[in-house]
DNA sequence: CATGTCAACGAGACAG
DNA sequence: CTGTCTCGTTGACATG
């Protein structure tokens, strides 16, 4: 169902959607100073002992996991990246890693996650799309009733007209067609035949 | 304290 | 088999 256009590259985060920001940007606004205290979570740990990550606990314990937060700039340079291109060749995601002082994984973690909200983001988009397509079909369908009631009150004797007296109006192609070939009503149009004086628009 | 955000993880599918 | 993906979930942390 294509109903926006899949951009691909650029499609994710430009449009905003009212109470929904996940902009790195504005997350680290509220904590900018203080997610400075919590960088040494960010280094790579491969500056220190085994690059195993954190997880080389004694006892095959497992450690415990610790809530890492992306610098502004880190979040900055992987937006960029995001940008580009939504996936990483492993060679791509290698240097980035190293650029960004962190593993490998955590940059794959990092696109994976950031190809979930993108597809969040579209699929509430759509949702809102869908809601309002909804909205006017209900409102024209309200319309089109009052439509067909008017013209039902205006049809006061015996239809005296010839040849449209045995016409009506296929409710879902709108098109008109001999009562002989009376179309199923789809709408909750009486099943008896609507007298059609005139035809509208289309 | 309830709730939201997001990095991280595991499972399962799939391609090469 | 390996690497990567999506999907669903978990857990740490921030915020009102």
């Amino acid at each position: 169902m294509a109903i926006l256009p899949e951009n691909s590259s650029n499609l994710d985060l430009t449009i905003s959607v009212p109470g929904f920001s996940s902009s790195p940007p504005s997350d680290e606004g509220s904590g900018g100073g203080r997610e400075q205290l919590k960088l040494d979570m960010n280094r790579l740990p491969s500056c220190e002992d085994g690059d195993d990550e954190e997880l080389s606990h004694h006892d095959g314990s497992a450690p415990p996991r610790k809530k890492l937060r992306l610098t502004r700039e880190q979040s900055r340079l992987l937006e960029d990246s995001f940008r580009q291109n939504h996936t990483l060749n492993p060679k791509q995601k290698e240097a980035l890693a190293k650029h960004l002082m962190l593993r490998p994984r955590q940059i794959e973690v990092w696109f994976q996650n950031r190809r979930a909200r993108s597809k969040l983001k579209q699929t509430e988009m759509e949702c809102e799309y869908l809601k309002r397509w909804f909205g006017s079909l209900t409102e024209q369908n309200h319309r089109l009733h009052r439509e067909v009631e008017e013209l039902r009150a205006m049809k006061v004797g015996p239809p005296t007209m010839t040849s449209a007296s045995s016409m009506t109006m296929c409710p879902r192609c709108e098109r008109v067609t001999t009562a002989a070939s009376p179309s199923k009503g789809v709408l909750a149009v009486p099943a008896k035949k609507t007298f059609l004086p005139q035809e509208r628009e289309h």
